[in-house]
DNA sequence: GGGCAAAAAAGTGTCAACACTATTGTGGGG
DNA sequence: CCCCACAATAGTGTTGACACTTTTTTGCCC
């Protein structure tokens, strides 16, 4: 019974979104509006927008008279979503570089620090944070509240590509170095390897599957 | 009375953005559910799932029970929009350089050498193309169903930066000849650079207007 | 016994009415 | 005369019922 200015649509969308994460619906599973509906406590009309949100937000693929089907994220869809992210974290880093005030990235830098100590990896959460610091609304919406639904969904599930762990941080450290010395040309190069490196990781399991899996599920219409 | 296989929901949405389009209902204006509902001779519910399709991509703020308003494009989100979609078309010409076959290319030279003649600009049509032939659905989705649509509405109100046609026509022409070299580094170079000059004249046009206007409105929150 | 057609079931799309919230206009007090 | 509280209004949020489409099941014919 607390606050809930949210809309019921907004709670359902992140209730939904949440049993996503957890699993609880099958990556090319069905979505049952009545049983999402009985599930929140909440009639079907709230679930159906949330739904559609959802799919306008490429988590949840439908068609008209079609049941929803939750995005199977394949390899081969991790591995454009992946080309995407390096463009545009690339390009975030390089505004970044520009706009981020001094106290900010020092701040970053203390926090990252201390992470490495406590064997903590940050992890995504550097990515976020340089969204987050680039200064375009548009850029950081992308990153951080469309693709990265998709990876967390996509990590939950088949766990994120092995042995990059120690790597990743290295290329963080690097990243900030570059963005601390307001190299944005070098920030920009040096995060898009980073992406690089991974979507590599991710086209040789693509490639060493073959092709036993061939889901297409990229792209939907709605108009 | 024609085949309308497609839901309400789809056709509304795009009478709506063709509404947008038309300019009838002006940049920062309010969306009135129950007079669109009236207009499309449907009831609210369609028209609801439509405005929050509309909202999930982008072209339609709305937060819990204010009322839903068209985004008004300031340039300074065109600018963020700009700068976004440098990074992402310069992506997607690296990726069709190596994806398009040979006849799909010499296709589209040849078209656009016949526009060229008939003192016709293809414009968009040339980044339209290259989004579709860079084999990756999720930049083209972004790029042509989700940017392009706000770049369309933008044009459609500001008029396009005045002074750039010829100099676009004559960029446009460089990247092809570099995708037809498939020169993939020199293509994606040559892309960014010209939206970076689009983007500078954005600029100069923001900087000149001063801070007459402050709009925001900027990415939205739905969770 | 296998395959096709019709009917039943399940699920999505649409609608109209009701409940809730924010805004606007109005009246009284300072 | 200005400001604040209160009622009236407009508009959004939610609901349950009904219509349409798809899928499955069942029964019939070959």
């Amino acid at each position: 019974m607390e606050r809930q200015s949210k809309t019921l649509v907004d709670t359902v969308f992140q209730g939904i979104f949440d049993l996503l994460i957890a699993g609880e619906i099958p990556l090319g599973g069905v979505v049952n509006e009545a049983l999402l509906a009985e599930r929140f406590k909440v009639s079907r009309g709230p679930v159906r927008e949330a739904v559609k949100a959802l799919q306008g937000r490429g988590l949840i693929t439908k068609e008209p008279y079609l049941k929803a089907r939750v995005v199977d994220l394949s390899v081969a869809d991790m591995v454009q979503i992946f080309q995407l992210r390096e463009s545009v974290e690339g390009m975030a880093v390089r505004l970044a570089t520009r706009a981020m005030p001094d106290e900010a990235l020092d701040q970053l830098l203390a926090e990252f620090a201390d992470a490495d100590r406590k064997q903590k990896r940050p992890a995504l959460d550097v990515h976020v944070r340089i969204a987050e610091g680039c200064g375009n609304g548009r850029i950081q919406s992308l990153l951080c509240d469309e693709l990265y639904y998709l990876l967390r969904l996509y990590r939950a599930r088949s766990g994120d590509t092995p042995g990059r762990r120690d790597d990743a941080f290295a290329e963080h450290w690097q990243i900030l170095r570059a963005m601390k010395a307001r190299d944005a040309d070098l920030a920009e190069s040096l995060m898009r390897s980073h992406i690089a490196r991974a979507t590599e990781s991710l086209q040789e399991l693509l490639d060493s599957e073959g092709g036993a899996e061939a889901s297409p599920a990229s792209g939907q219409k709605s108009a």
